[in-house]
DNA sequence: CCTACTGTCATAGTAACATATGACAGTAGG
DNA sequence: CCTACTGTCATATGTTACTATGACAGTAGG
């Protein structure tokens, strides 16, 4: 599992992190129980502070994506966030409304914008598969 | 045109404020050459700093979406986003995948993902359809 | 011209983010 | 037990993002 920072990216680096780890939970690079990057070694590997990476763990632990022992290290949860289903739905269609809305605003046309959600499912599809077979 | 301040969401107010007017241009509740409130009066019902709502707005134009003249106001622009093609399908490909990652993350199947997206399609469609009838 | 509106800029204070360092606590293996 | 690994906490420091305040500049109409 390698991760990437981008310092000039904006975005705070502790949230690149999480998404990445999210993505990577998400398209079955890892997989449950399978143990994440200890602290200290992937914040010399990504030359960022211990507490930056403690902190995107921290994140990752409250959304329910990790579980973390002390003086064991942190594994990814069998999957199911703790969010109830309401609140869990009201995210989803905050964020597709967001993917909605900026299509719209770049006069991506209906048919388009599904062709390319059905792209991008395939996309993280196809990376689940890989990742099962070996 | 009404539109909601979350102190407590912890994204940025202007940013709040940025993609609300995006949202409403999106769905024709603004339309194109329509004047946005100015500045002043916006902040004050928003409660919020007029620079807060100046940002936004800097931010708008930035992007593409609306105009601004010095002494007069701030116009939608007649549509179509200053940025080059590629640009803006990689944005768009970020924010689609976004989604596509909390719905994997949530145990949403294929089906459900597509159905979802193309409701809120609709939904915002309707509400373009509503806002050009009267 | 003057007043009332528009947006803009300069400045400053607060909060968030990231880093650095040191100390502490639990676990595993020699 | 001791050592080396794990995560955790507290504190300090610098930078940047965000918000707030007040002064400035262009526009329109009486």
């Amino acid at each position: 599992m390698v991760f990437q920072i981008d310092f000039k990216a904006g975005k705070p680096v502790y949230l690149q992190l999480v998404d990445q780890v999210r993505r990577a939970a998400a398209s079955g690079v890892l997989r449950p129980g399978e143990a994440l990057p200890s602290i200290r070694p992937l914040a010399e590997a990504l030359r960022i502070n211990r507490n930056t990476v403690a902190k995107a763990y921290s994140e990752l632990e409250s959304q329910g994506v990790i579980e973390t022992v002390l003086g064991k290290g942190s594994f990814l949860t069998n999957g199911g966030s703790p969010f109830a289903k309401s609140v869990r739905d009201k995210l989803l269609i905050a964020e597709v409304d967001q993917a909605v809305v900026a299509a719209h605003h770049m006069n991506v046309d209906r048919e388009s914008f599904l062709a390319l959600v059905g792209e991008r499912l395939d996309h993280f599809e196809r990376k689940l598969v890989e990742s099962q077979k070996p």
